[in-house]
DNA sequence: TTGTTTATCAACCAGTTGGTTGACTATTTA
DNA sequence: TAAATAGTCAACCAACTGGTTGATAAACAA
């Protein structure tokens, strides 16, 4: 199933489903333990339906796994994903703050060489 | 400016900027240098209309930032808001490798006590 | 001043998201 | 078997996204 998905379709899905506040608390409420459906839709002021929807998008973005356990389906937070993620950003946040880095190096070295004779 | 939004708030928007893969690509090609709407717009098959609208979601997610030089609305990226973004999520992840971890242990331990006379 | 370049604003439209309620399947329990 | 529990599916709706085109503002250049 969905052998023919791009890099960008599951960074789509994966920092589409962290940009909603209910699905960030899932993912901290997981990262504390596994849980099911009810247990996990119990804090919330919404049905029981929409946190079940707000689960599939997780699931879909690959940030969770789901096992069986008679008629529970729990819940289990998947770190790989996550760190996918950092990785990504963590790739041009490093090379910004090299370059910027670099910039302040140059800037640095040019208002040394203007002044050579000062202190 | 907006001193009353949360937490969330920000998550919401920069996590929602960064759904995307034309925004991913103007970050990526941000974090080698700053750049102007137009030479940003030039490799995207679409108006630069759209393109200004995609830059200017990254901007009020805080993922840029923007100078003035005459006509030219140069865009930068800001390293420190992609900072926050991998501490949201690893603050999490490693919560849940390092219960992962400790379960591994138990059942290891577990094991080990069913089985004290096998090697 | 006149015209060119850079960039944004506004109106519009198709598709998606995130909530609702009601019906349904599947599993467990009496 | 019948009833309760766990969870999903389907239809509906308001709000938002992401693209379009046309008009506009602001800074340069002639």
């Amino acid at each position: 199933m969905h052998d023919t998905e791009s890099d960008d379709d599951r960074l789509d899905r994966a920092f589409l489903a962290l940009a909603d506040p209910v699905r960030r608390n899932l993912v901290a409420r997981l990262s504390r333990s596994s849980a099911t459906v009810n247990e996990l839709a119990e804090p919330f002021p919404m049905s029981k339906q929409a946190v079940s929807r707000h689960i599939q998008v997780l699931e879909r973005a690959g940030l969770i796994t789901r096992t069986r356990d008679g008629q529970r389906r729990p819940c289990h937070l998947a770190p790989a994903a996550l760190e996918e993620l950092t990785s990504w950003i963590d790739g041009y946040r490093l090379a910004a703050e090299a370059r910027y880095r670099a910039l302040d190096e140059v800037l640095a070295a040019m208002k040394t060489a203007n002044r050579p004779q000062e202190e």
